[in-house]
DNA sequence: GCGAATGGAGACCGAAGGGCTCCTGGGCGG
DNA sequence: CCGCCCAGGAGCCCTTCGGTCTCCATTCGC
């Protein structure tokens, strides 16, 4: 009982005539009359009467009918969305991001975004980088915008967009504040407060020390930078922050140490097909890229 | 984009694997392969992403998944509906009689059948012979149990089930009604009351006096036999009734003329397949056979 | 890091199916 | 009563579809 057969026995029923729904089909009768046959083996029963000339439905047609009749539509229906698939931003985006970069690099592309394509579902997840990447490689994540990691996945294409600047910062009554010039292991002096031990930015920083030959007095570590933020203010240690994060509330320490950078960008499955909508969203992202992003993250 | 391909595409979607599928629907992998390659190229569009070991839906086949499966589902059901026609009676019968009929053959059928396939739909029609011989010629209706007709059309399948002994009555108080033995030309001297001039028992009445070289004297006719024997009641002439409809209200003359007998049965198209329900009916029809009526009605 | 295992896809082949042409047969109209 | 229309059957051919074999990529174990 394929869509051939149903297509013919509606085309009968509904002509009335195996040879007009044969020219309708542009099939040729006995064509008609051997789909007819099949499907009527098929289901063990006659689904036309055929009377000197014309034809009428059995019972069993008429059940048929109204079901064919609708298979055949869904089946339209069915093909003619794929079809406008092509080219059409719909369905649902699901795409994640880390609460930094989604309070201050995404709300005015969220916005736009959601403007151009309002038939967008966007959903949209706060996780930590380590998961995003997961979720990335094991397709619960179309996109992830996130902090990069310098190893990625073969799988994963990674796209830097912007660098985070990261500055030594103190609260302006920390004892480091009032020094002038410091190298590392100075800092190591004091109680520091960073993000967790497995994010990437730690795994930046932790490697700068490293290569220092020091290991990071951590007091406390959270994984939002707000947070850190807020307690660097209140003098539990130095921190390392984004610089457009500390805007003047903290007090920025001169290091002895090449300036820590940190790639932010997408990140998507290299091998899986992305829908239109996440097509729409990396042309914005791409948009919004930072002049020499691409180079300084590479 | 056929049934096949969309049984094809669900299995490998739900089994996440070609190979699991292929075993699920007793298929090689390569058919497998091959079947979901059809379907892509029909669709233009990749369905699955194939990523090392599993696979994932591309966009195209998230939009695909719930309507194959939706197609299937329906399409199973029609199968099965079909299957369950096999022998369950439902759905409606349509069914045409004569009033005289109706009132006293049927009641008792009817009531045994509807207590028997309380899911039937009777549509009972009252109609006059001819038009009833027509619905079942043309398929309006499915059975009809009336007065048959001498020469029946070929197409129809005529089986008498009863014989209606038509008796020459008169009202009691009719100038006939003391005479004694009379013949066909007597009659004539009086007004007859007799049942329209296009029914088939007046077909009948007017052959034998026809055969005798006789003119009818009708004064009025009407189709409803009920309206007849008030109608020689009230002594307007008189008529040529059913024997069982007379009982004793009237008085039944002595012809000297063989006995008239009208058949009764039931007709159906000979080329159209019968519903459950017509095939039920006509069980408890043949079954409510008065003895001898298939070789008097023949 | 290399070999084995797994899973999908392509090449090829045989069988089946489905379409076409031609023809038959039954009904219906002239 | 003959011709026409229309459904169905026969034979033929090509397409399709499934199977086997094989290859290739990925992945996992050692």
């Amino acid at each position: 009982m394929d869509t051939q057969s149903l297509q013919a026995f509606l085309a009968v029923a509904e002509s009335g005539s195996f040879s007009r729904a044969a020219e309708q089909l542009h099939l040729t009768q006995p064509a008609v009359s051997k789909r007819i046959a099949v499907l009527e083996n098929q289901i063990d029963a006659r689904l036309f009467d055929r009377i000197g000339r014309g034809i009428s439905l059995t019972e069993a047609g008429r059940l048929l009918l109204p079901r064919a009749r609708q298979i055949l539509v869904m089946v339209d229906d069915s093909r003619r969305a794929l079809g406008n698939l092509e080219g059409s931003v719909g369905g649902s985006l699901t795409l994640a991001t880390s609460h930094h970069i989604g309070l201050h690099r995404l709300p005015p592309l969220l916005k736009a975004y959601t403007r151009a394509h309002p038939e967008v579902r966007l959903d949209l997840h706060f996780l930590d980088s380590e998961e995003a990447y997961q979720g990335v490689l094991d397709g619960s994540l179309e996109i992830a915008v996130v902090t990069l990691a310098p190893h990625p996945d073969p799988h994963l294409e990674v796209e830097p967009l912007w660098v985070d600047r990261l500055g030594f910062v103190c609260a302006h009554d920390h004892p480091l504040a009032s020094r002038g010039r410091l190298d590392l292991h100075e800092l190591c002096e004091f109680d520091a407060v960073l993000p967790g031990p497995l994010t990437f930015t730690r795994g930046l920083i932790e490697a700068r020390f490293a290569a220092a030959g020091l290991r990071l007095p951590v007091a406390l570590s959270t994984n939002y930078l707000e947070t850190l933020k807020m307690m660097t203010a209140i003098g539990l240690g130095w921190s390392l922050l984004p610089e457009r994060l500390v805007a003047g509330e903290l007090h920025e320490l001169t290091i002895d140490h090449p300036p820590i950078h940190r790639p932010l960008g997408y990140i998507v499955h290299r091998s899986r097909t992305l829908s239109n909508a996440a097509r729409a969203m990396l042309a914005m992202l791409e948009a919004a890229r930072e002049p020499f992003a691409r180079a300084a993250g590479r």
